[in-house]
DNA sequence: GACTATTATACTCATTATGAGTATAATAGT
DNA sequence: ACTATTATACTCATAATGAGTATAATAGTC
């Protein structure tokens, strides 16, 4: 390390994890209790599950999170992946001055949910509870339409220099899908930090309680609207930890069409429905049935076990159930699930 | 940050760089002069830039990096992307006992290289000569068929175990493209790490000569082949930076087709050849005229500017110069280069 | 048992994207 | 005029995609 030595900075560093299950149709994250919040509720503010670094030799930044998730939680998980180092100072932990800036590293994990029982304080809570603008199954949500695309075009109007206010106005229509464009399932975390620009999510107003951020919606304007942040915009979170979310969901949804992510979520053996509803849980859209089989076998990436569901669950005719084709791997340049919405 | 308090790890920090710049059909990277390496030649090994955390308010990972990169080269970065933090102690990192845990967060940036001279120690390198077997552009690399492989091969076979040389066998069929499996050019990591793992790379062996790495190849066995190993096997460079190196060009070959990176490495016009050729210096593929010209008419990432190349370069038809269109953000879902060989 | 509701599964069909090849246009040099 | 070279414009077969319709197998109801 000759060359670098001095360089290094103190800081403190730890590691989150995004810890993804999915039972049926409802897409869940792991969260334990965090602080409470100065602004909003009284309830206590969720965080995500937060681990130091082991600093012993051997080891890597993977082993620390599955040992501690493991400790903490009892949770075995399955699929990791880091997912991105969020290490901005003013982001959050503005709160406390002279604090050392904190980097944390986050990672992705998948669980099968249904597998293992939760130890200790952490609890699942249903992922679009924190983002629910980015749950499409039922259709556009009603929130979006009436209340977030009026008020973000508000906050892109409430400048007075007019290239910010297009430019404003060009980022709305690209990550929301107005005009031409049309809603891309992967822009969560665009959407987000849009969100929180414009001071439309509660972890932005903490922010701005504490100092003036240049070129910020005025705090008086926004008032109005306060109850409505509380209500239709999202559970908040920690710090910024709602970032992490939208990161995670960001990536999932990519990584599920060129990689045979989802069947990480899954049992062993399933239906193919139970397939499709776990990665419309994930992609947040609804997709067509047959088109969904077609791509699924046709694709290679499941093979069928000629069993069926067992005790019959409602009325209609009994599914059989797949398995997945690891060899699928070896075929396929982009063995995933190239779900596009409808 | 009262939840965490108490739990964080006192590691040294801090921020690599990847820069690319492509001139005509020469993909190339930043690096400056590292440590000597205590194996091999007498040359100083290369390393990717670094700098330092900046502790002050209002800063951000990415300002930083700008900031030091700036300082130490002159340059000014135009795209810029985190890539991943690289943390596992062990990992060339070894050869001080006691020296604390380093983390690194690697960035990915593009520059337009003509643009910019550069200051201070800093040159601009080919990106292939460090990973020789990626570029495909004049076919399959003599050196995989002739030597990578059957290396590769040997290692899979060197462990007596017979499950562990079934699964490394289908890793390198997976990761090479050997049997039914195609050459995917976007998996530059893994088969950096097989190599890696098989003591194919000269930062393996660095390693290995400090302690005993559990179920590797055994030194003595690869002896023979050291001659072939510093030939052949690309340059090394210093610490994990090889490594860095293989997951910035994965993720450019996989960012390039659904976000129009590209085009942060060509100049404000360009002809579509010209963009062909960048295309294919960082895919490492030879790519279809024809077709790339429709892929990049027909999806409207470009607009005629009417004008032609000024001094006719050598004998044909002049070509016309070409803009990028930014308004294809907001119509297409996808506005990348999907090339995919051939 | 006939009828209905419900879910699984199998097709069809039009449209679009992709891979590969061929033809024509415009220049420079001989 | 002829040749080499590069740019640009087509053609054509095949594969992938989106959307809709038809049939099969079950449970419940009369």
């Amino acid at each position: 390390m000759e060359f670098q030595r001095g360089q290094e900075a103190a800081v403190a560093i730890g590691l989150n994890a995004v810890i993804v299950g999915v039972t049926w149709n409802s897409p869940r994250v792991l969260t334990v209790e965090g602080a409470k919040h100065r602004l909003a509720s009284l309830e206590e503010l969720e965080a995500l599950p937060f681990g130091p670094l082991d600093l012993g030799r051997g080891h890597t930044l993977e082993k620390d999170l599955r040992g501690w998730v493991s400790a903490q939680t009892g949770l075995n998980l399955g699929w990791v992946e880091q997912l991105y180092t969020f290490g901005d100072r003013d982001r959050g932990a503005s709160e406390r001055r002279g604090a050392p800036r904190v980097l944390s590293v986050a990672y992705l994990a998948l669980v099968r949910e249904r597998d293992q029982p939760i130890a200790g304080r952490a609890r699942w809570k249903d992922y679009y509870d924190f983002l629910p603008w980015e749950d499409w199954r039922g259709g556009c949500p009603s929130i979006l339409e009436r209340e977030i695309i009026p008020l973000l075009c508000n906050w892109a109007d409430s400048t007075t220099e007019s290239s910010t206010q297009m430019s404003r106005h060009d980022r709305i229509a690209i990550s929301f899908g107005r005009d031409e464009a049309k809603w891309d399932q992967e822009k969560v975390l665009e959407r987000y930090e849009l969100l929180y620009e414009a001071g439309l999510v509660l972890e932005a107003r903490r922010e701005l309680s504490n100092q003036t951020v240049a070129g910020s919606f005025p705090l008086e304007k926004r008032d109005e609207g306060a109850v409505n942040l509380s209500v239709g915009m999202g559970r908040p979170m920690v710090l910024d930890h709602r970032r992490m979310l939208a990161t995670a969901l960001g990536r999932l949804r990519g990584k599920i069409k060129y990689r045979p992510v989802v069947f990480e979520l899954m049992p062993s053996t399933f239906t193919l429905f139970a397939l499709q509803r776990v990665v419309e849980a994930l992609a947040g859209a609804p997709l067509h049935k047959p088109n969904f089989r077609r791509l699924v076998i046709k694709g290679g990436l499941v093979e069928e076990t000629g069993q069926f569901q067992g005790p019959t669950v409602g009325s209609g005719r009994p599914a059989q159930l797949f398995r997945f084709r690891q060899e699928v791997l070896r075929e396929r340049r982009t063995p995933g699930v190239s779900f596009s919405g409808g």
